[in-house]
DNA sequence: TACTATACGGAGCGATGGTTCCGTTTGTCA
DNA sequence: TGACAAACGGAACCATCGCTCCGTATAGTA
């Protein structure tokens, strides 16, 4: 590979998770490529579409939570190691546009790649949600699915009404607190 | 006003009330004008532009929710009261997708006529939960908005990930029981 | 029935945005 | 340094969508 190919496909690289973080995946492509410095040619010439650069992006951001629930599996206190999970979550998607845009409403239909990412850290938040069930630290009749639902459906009301941090995570722990078990009155 | 006028107009807002529900606002005029059986030009006659179609068919939506609420502002138990509400609330979002594409997400920024009616709802809301708060039945830290957001965000996600009424009504309870008081364990 | 104001339909305009094509430039290797 | 494949840039293409324009049809009236 030449040199200014590797450069390039690198600032688009940069350029991308720069403005689709802040943006989400509504902006041009050729803003992007703009910001880059570079053709809108040369960025095609690197990512066959805006979905397939769109992916690179979001599937590096999954990977990272992904290694930080796979970190917290192993955690003394279930039901810590899972609503920490979850505030770091909120933060990491309300810091980043695109990962939520991806994780349902803009984007259509998350795609193959993106698809594989997604399950496989369902997965594991899946395995520290049990785990805080066993403990008796979360309620037992909900599921990963509707967990992350209220988690991603938080952090989308929190981003577009113009909240800042403290208040999505103040409302990120009242859905911890509902999924607590519920206490006799 | 002519008859067929009359006709028209009142399919034209049939139409619209069924695919923006099912649709949310992204769908195309067209679709809108064609399910009605009747032209684009006679659409735009109607209504001058697609947006003022769309408030005509959300600010009906809210009116019966600001009814409801208004209604419920002197129930006897405060808490179940907004409890009931938020649950009605979510159902309804959920069964018009055109709700919630108004309440933030997907339209730019709510207009005038729209701005107004969210105004009123959200200060007869907000009767709810201060209500529900002077009786212990919510906790005392959290904002309308806050509450607000946690349940359209809620819809949302509940939405577009397939799940059914039943599974978006849990979720509602979920958040319902973390707005209520904490209690030490 | 004839006349006209009113209303209708839908082709088409302009803007936006993803993607392609191709003439030009540039890194690399001998 | 010369030659060529690799890479670049961005004009142009095409599809979509909101909206307008105007020739045609028709409700209402005398």
């Amino acid at each position: 590979m030449r040199a200014d190919a590797v450069k390039n496909r690198q600032r688009i690289l940069d350029a991308a998770e720069e403005i689709f973080a802040t943006e989400g995946v509504a902006v041009p492509i050729d803003t992007v490529a703009e910001r880059a410095g570079v053709g809108v040619g040369t960025l095609y010439r690197h990512f066959p579409t805006k979905e397939a650069l769109f992916e690179a992006i979001v599937i590096a951001r999954l990977e990272n939570l992904l290694a930080s629930a796979k970190a917290r599996a192993a955690a003394d206190d279930p039901g810590e190691a899972l609503f920490d999970f979850l505030h770091e979550f909120a933060e990491q998607a309300s810091a980043k546009r695109d990962l939520f845009d991806a994780l349902g409403s803009a984007g259509i239909d998350i795609k193959s790649a993106c698809a594989e990412m997604v399950d496989e850290m369902k997965r594991n938040i899946d395995v520290l949600l049990q785990r805080g069930i066993a403990v008796g630290a979360v309620r037992s009749d909900v599921s990963t699915d509707e967990m992350m639902g209220l988690v991603v459906g938080t952090c989308q009301a929190g981003g577009h009404s113009g909240h800042n941090d403290a208040v999505l995570l103040r409302m990120v722990g009242i859905v911890c607190d509902g999924l607590r078990p519920p206490i006799r009155r």
